[in-house]
DNA sequence: CAAGGAATTTTGGTATACCAAATCTCGGTC
DNA sequence: GACCGAGATTTGGTATACCAAAATTCCTTG
């Protein structure tokens, strides 16, 4: 977990701070100011900014601060919406392309998340399901795939971390996973698309939960 | 196509001299060099090498210096296999979402095209083409979709650049444009699909050409 | 003459200082 | 009292200087 790059470290403590909420949607993130504070220069910061830009964490504005992004329900939906189109063609290629034993490499994470969801805490899982996720995309054998998939997956960190707090459809997520891995053994490839994309239908269920329950506490604030 | 900010520029200027064959594959790109010879400094060309690292033209190695990247087939190959997939989520989403002037858009390029076609130069109808690709991504209403095919398409700049200069598919090419736009006009989703993954497909074909015109003619030069 | 190591040089990484534009504030005027 | 403008301040953009790591080269030694 340890980067050797400084902007990478950089980049990893402010997305930390970013999802924690001790920096909310809407605070200007100055140069300057993180700069010091962390005990840096202002160039390794402003290449950690342009990362967390590219991962849409925050939002560049031409001659202005960068700020926090408020991701739109809207614009989480898009995400989702291209997403669930690369994990089809992920699962398709996977059927068609990939061997046994890089089918079994999904099946592994799937396997180990199911065995020990009552012993892991939440960010755990969160990672275990971002890392079946990237399997899927890796097993293709497609490196621009995986590569834009990832660019993707990294945008949704924020709103996949809120929604994995919620745990009642534990049990729908590990059955899921559970088909995805049967339909690749099989080589079904429309089974396998048909539920990827219920996976990510649901994803988008829960996120429309999360914004709903964001929304009705936000109300009373006046933003 | 001026743009304001200075490490753009500097990075439209160095995609230019790679694909102009000015940094043929291989070429380290030193920042300091470069720098002085635009008479510039080196933090905003580091900025535009990481631009242009990002569009997958120069490669950034560790502790070493970038060099101009030479796509292999199998990369470009990659490349158009992920394009086709947000294309062709691209046509759905246009066909159940987008409203006739929408799509009419797209069908004005696809006429300026054809009305054009030869009275324009080759790097004119190149980009005309790109626009096409552009405008339908465009049109299906997804920014996130709209963002991730403009990276991939930027990607395929070089070797587009390379196989538009083939007069041989014109007919073919001013055909399935039509036959997508149609197929977008009938809010046909099925057909639209199966066009636009024709068109990618050939597309893909053409690449394959231009590699192996490109491979006997390296084979001599024993690199 | 070859092989290994040390020093030099090359290169990217980082820090700092300067600049220009945009914003905010405060004072003056209508 | 409200509005407009000039100046001060904040902020990102750019240039330059310094540093550390890696590659290369040359000298020394077996």
């Amino acid at each position: 977990m340890v980067d050797g790059t400084l902007p990478e470290q950089i980049a990893t403590r402010l997305r930390r701070d970013i999802l924690r909420g001790k920096l909310p949607p809407g605070t200007p993130v100055k140069e300057r100011d993180h700069a010091a504070e962390l005990g840096v220069s202002r160039t390794p910061m402003r290449e950690a900014i342009r990362m967390l830009a590219k991962e849409g964490l925050v939002q560049l504005r031409p001659a202005r601060s960068p700020i926090v992004a408020k991701p739109s329900f809207e614009e989480v939906a898009h995400n989702i919406e291209v997403m669930a189109a690369l994990e089809v063609l992920s699962v398709r290629l996977t059927c068609q392309r990939a061997s046994d034993p890089e089918i079994d490499e999904i099946a592994d994470v799937a396997n180990h998340m199911q065995r020990d969801y009552d012993s892991l805490d939440r960010v755990d899982l969160f990672e275990l399901d971002m890392s079946f996720h990237r399997a899927i995309a890796r097993a293709a054998g497609n490196p621009v795939l995986d590569e834009t998939h990832g660019a993707l997956l990294a945008r949704l960190w924020r709103v996949r971390y809120l929604s994995a707090s919620r745990k009642r459809s534990r049990d729908r997520v590990l059955r899921q996973h559970a088909d995805i891995v049967t339909a690749l053994r099989a080589r079904d490839v429309v089974a396998a698309q048909t539920c990827v994309q219920a996976h990510l239908d649901h994803l988008l269920v829960n996120v429309v939960d999360v914004f709903d329950a964001d929304e009705t506490e936000d109300a009373p604030v006046e933003e």
